[in-house]
DNA sequence: AAATCGTTTTAATAATCGTTTAACAATGGA
DNA sequence: TCCATTGTTAAACGATTATTAAAACGATTT
């Protein structure tokens, strides 16, 4: 279970566009994760800038990063992301998780 | 499907402890809600404070209210709540959900 | 009318946040 | 070895923002 403190901190990093768009790709690309240059060029973000957000999401936990060669490769950390939903989502109406989620798809 | 806006907006209103802590209250209560005074005494939080929080709660899309006699009840919003968290877990791993969700309790 | 419940407004305080530019570091290939 | 590539770090700039408490107010019930 998350700490509260753990968990603002995740959600702070989130609630901002540029980090959201980061973690969205990080978390659809999976664990293999994705070379930071190549997220530069998709979301037309300079290196700088980019480095500057990789800390705070890295900071939160929320990503993690691996060299390889010159590359560096970051992905999503998916235990804190599911740790953060079920922090959320803990207890939800009181155990009858049927009334607030919807029809199973 | 939330707007990346919207999102952002929602996970700014959650990073923040005391209105985690509402919110999560409210998660747990189900949709009949709980009546501000119940939040302000169980939290500890001053009514003129919890309106504040309540107000960027509001503004967030996160929590609904109704009125019912001197009483104002606070509800959570499932709809944005499930919206946010869809997004953010949105075509996770490529669609291999497996990969990243824990294994099935 | 009095008591209860909550909101709004205002004010004071404190804290950053995000971007760019430029310099720097590490890696790998010619 | 030298150079191109890939990222990080540091500094500086500009623009806000968040949080809380106090006081006044509105609305409702008894």
């Amino acid at each position: 279970m998350m700490k509260p403190a753990q968990v603002v901190k995740a959600l702070a990093a989130l609630a901002q566009p540029t980090r959201l768009a980061i973690f969205r790709l990080l978390v659809s690309a999976g664990p293999e994760g994705v070379a930071a240059g190549a997220i530069a060029k998709k979301l037309k973000v300079s290196p700088a800038t980019l480095s500057f957000h990789f800390r705070a999401l890295s900071h939160a936990g929320l990503v993690e990063s691996r060299q390889d060669g010159r590359f560096v490769y970051y992905a999503a950390n998916f235990t804190v992301m599911n740790g953060m939903v079920d922090y959320l989502t803990e207890n939800c109406c009181g155990g009858n998780a049927e009334m607030c989620k919807p029809p199973a798809k």
